[in-house]
RNA sequence: GCGCCUGUAGUUCAGUGGAUAGAAUGUCGGCCUCCGGAGCCGAAGGUCGCAGGUUCGAAUCCUGCCAGGCGCGCCA
């Protein structure tokens, strides 16, 4: 646990700042301390920037604070080599020591080596995918389930409880118009004459549910005369239907709910009236037009105000979302997380303005929003629209490239960014599909454990491994590769970007597909054998453990 | 018109204010007696959208343009 290497390089600089009186200064010396990975080999393992940033702050110059640093630190355990290099870098090279101990920490501790007690166990929030209850889930949502699943397994793994959550929009004009396609549906299989309402949705998928409908409450609507609940039940029936796909589509993917919330209950339960009235009393909210609005601007000057309740006294979506977000942030969370589309976007500073009002602070509520997705097949895009009934089904997606390619695909880049998937790629079986590639990987390795244990080698064998005949260049670079994943997830935790694991990945498999075109693990030299099996085993580790993260599947064999 | 996101190799994309801007793919050329060739190596390929500014240093920060995406409802 917290084996973050980052962390004690920058403790072991911090100690040396406070011990030598020169380097003393004012300002916070680590502010804009940064501690990364160079670019090339013969730079470190690691480097600082730290003389830039000291000798700012004092009458130093880069090389006198470099010279300093050195002295003090190239002495320590953790490394075999410390260097000034000008303009004003400090670069560090990893001992054997150290990597050794990586390696017998992955080995004994497995998926427990990368955890961290960051999140001090307290509770956070994630709230995702949350589609309408009006269609099946399309690509885009798959974005929003493939990352928000990892954002919370990342969470938990730095030591957050995370809750997982699914807001269903079961109210609103859109649920109206969703009852008002399935009946028109209900009407074709009936063969009367039916028209699709031109604002409802489109797509066959209803004519699936309608005869569904007819079949198990057939009678039953017949009866009803009142044509609100006539409406009332199919919708109810609908929207049941609908989640059972959506469920089912997610559980395919992997991805599970802790708590499927029900915009409904918000209103059965009066905490909606509860919500408003909190911010009438506070002052948020005026009569204009025969609505209640929102001051969005006495928060947010460049916002403009939104209305809460219509002039035909029904609430707006918006009046719901202060609720839920209020009943959220009221279950106590350390923070509460929303996973939105870019086509979100303009509601965030509402939101915010929202929570401040509620009287929470500034960090208690964070949105994150990714780009939306372009689907591409042969080279041509297809877009997507639930409503229109234009679109490829996540489910299809999923079952023509799979699940592991499918969650790989969508996490693999930041969410700021648009992400162009590339079907005929993502089926591809080839080592152009980087999650075949590093897939590939993990079952090599398991292929040569078990070429190892027909040679009487076990598990076991590898604890009496003596590492250091693990000199090579190659097998540094895996055991330097893996000294860093606890920061890589660590730094994906913080920063909530999971498309960094995706990098590493790939990297680390890289890395190991050349070890292993130089050399063989299994020779007649016993103990570099156990050597080579122990590191590999490391790296297999590691793989299993960042796919667990990321929700795809470590294969032993392909 | 306003707000947010994006613009980096032919293509898809990485890139905490740091060192000579990287990878994959595609193109071209190589490597199988041997633990999984579903792999490996090499080469070519760039005015980091454009123009200013900030500083020891800018793909990264600021300003202004240009281009694309998404928003800007008493819809959800």
């Amino acid at each position: 646990m917290d084996n973050s290497v980052k962390d004690k390089i920058r403790k072991l600089l911090t100690q040396v700042i406070q011990k030598r009186e020169e380097l003393h200064s004012q300002s916070e010396p680590l502010k804009n301390l940064v501690i990364s990975r160079p670019k090339k080999k013969e730079w470190g393992d690691l480097s600082t920037n730290l003389p830039f940033v000291l000798s700012r702050q004092t009458h130093l110059s880069n090389h006198q604070v470099g010279q300093v640093l050195r002295e003090e630190l190239k002495s320590c355990r953790l490394f075999s080599r410390v260097e000034f290099v000008s303009p004003g870098f400090l670069n560090f090279f990893l001992s054997s020591f150290y990597l050794q101990e990586t390696l017998k920490g992955i080995v004994a501790e497995k998926g427990e080596f990368t955890r961290f007690s960051l999140g001090e166990n307290r509770k956070v929030q994630v709230e995702f995918v949350s589609a309408n209850p009006t269609g099946p889930l399309h690509i885009g949502h798959g974005r929003a389930a493939a990352f928000g699943d990892s954002m919370a397994n990342i969470l938990e793994k730095v030591g957050y409880q995370v809750e997982r959550e699914y807001l269903v929009n079961d109210v609103g004009g859109q649920i109206q118009r969703l009852a008002r396609s399935v009946i028109a549906r209900l009407r074709e299989l009936e063969g009367k004459s039916f028209e699709l309402p031109k604002d409802g949705y489109q797509g066959a998928y209803l004519v699936d549910i309608a005869g569904k409908l007819r079949e198990k409450l057939g009678k039953q609507l017949s009866q009803e005369k009142d044509e609100k609940s006539f409406l009332e039940m199919v919708a109810n029936f609908t929207i049941e239907e609908i989640l059972k796909w959506i469920r089912e589509d997610l559980r395919e993917f992997g991805v599970s709910f802790d708590l499927w919330f029900s915009e409904s209950e918000l209103h059965r339960s009066n905490e909606l009236l509860q919500a408003i009235s909190y911010l009438k009393e506070k002052g948020y909210t005026y009569m204009e037009d025969g609505a209640l609005w929102f001051k969005t601007s006495s928060i947010l000057e460049a916002e403009e105000d939104r209305v809460l309740r219509r002039s035909n006294g029904e609430y707006t979506y918006f009046a719901s979302d202060v609720a839920y977000h209020l009943n959220k942030l009221k279950r106590g969370f350390y923070q509460v997380i929303d996973i939105w589309g870019a086509d979100h976007i303009g509601y965030v500073p509402r939101m915010k303005a929202v929570a401040q009002a509620l009287g929470y602070p500034r960090g208690a509520l964070r949105m994150i929003i990714y780009q939306l997705v372009t689907l591409k097949r042969g080279g041509q895009k297809v877009s997507a629209s639930t409503r229109s009934g234009e679109f490829i089904p996540l489910k299809e997606v999923v079952r023509e490239v799979g699940k592991d390619a499918a969650r790989f695909f969508f996490i693999s880049r930041t969410g700021d960014s648009h992400l162009d998937f590339d079907l005929d790629l993502a089926k591809k079986q080839t080592p152009e599909n980087p999650v075949f590639y590093i897939q590939y990987a993990h079952a090599r390795i398991c292929s040569i454990m078990k070429k190892a244990r027909e040679k009487g080698i076990e598990l076991d064998d590898l604890l009496g491994a003596n590492l250091d005949l693990l000199r090579t260049s190659e097998e540094k670079t895996l055991m330097v590769q893996l000294a860093l994943l606890p920061d890589q997830i660590k730094e994906a935790a913080e920063n909530l970007e999971p498309h960094h694991l995706a990098g590493f990945l790939e990297e680390m498999a890289g890395q190991f597909h050349y070890f292993y075109t130089r050399h063989r693990v299994i020779s007649e030299n016993r103990d570099l054998t156990l050597a080579r099996l122990f590191l590999v085993e490391a790296v297999r580790i590691a793989i299993a453990d960042v796919f667990q993260i990321l929700g795809i599947s470590a294969p032993q064999e392909m």
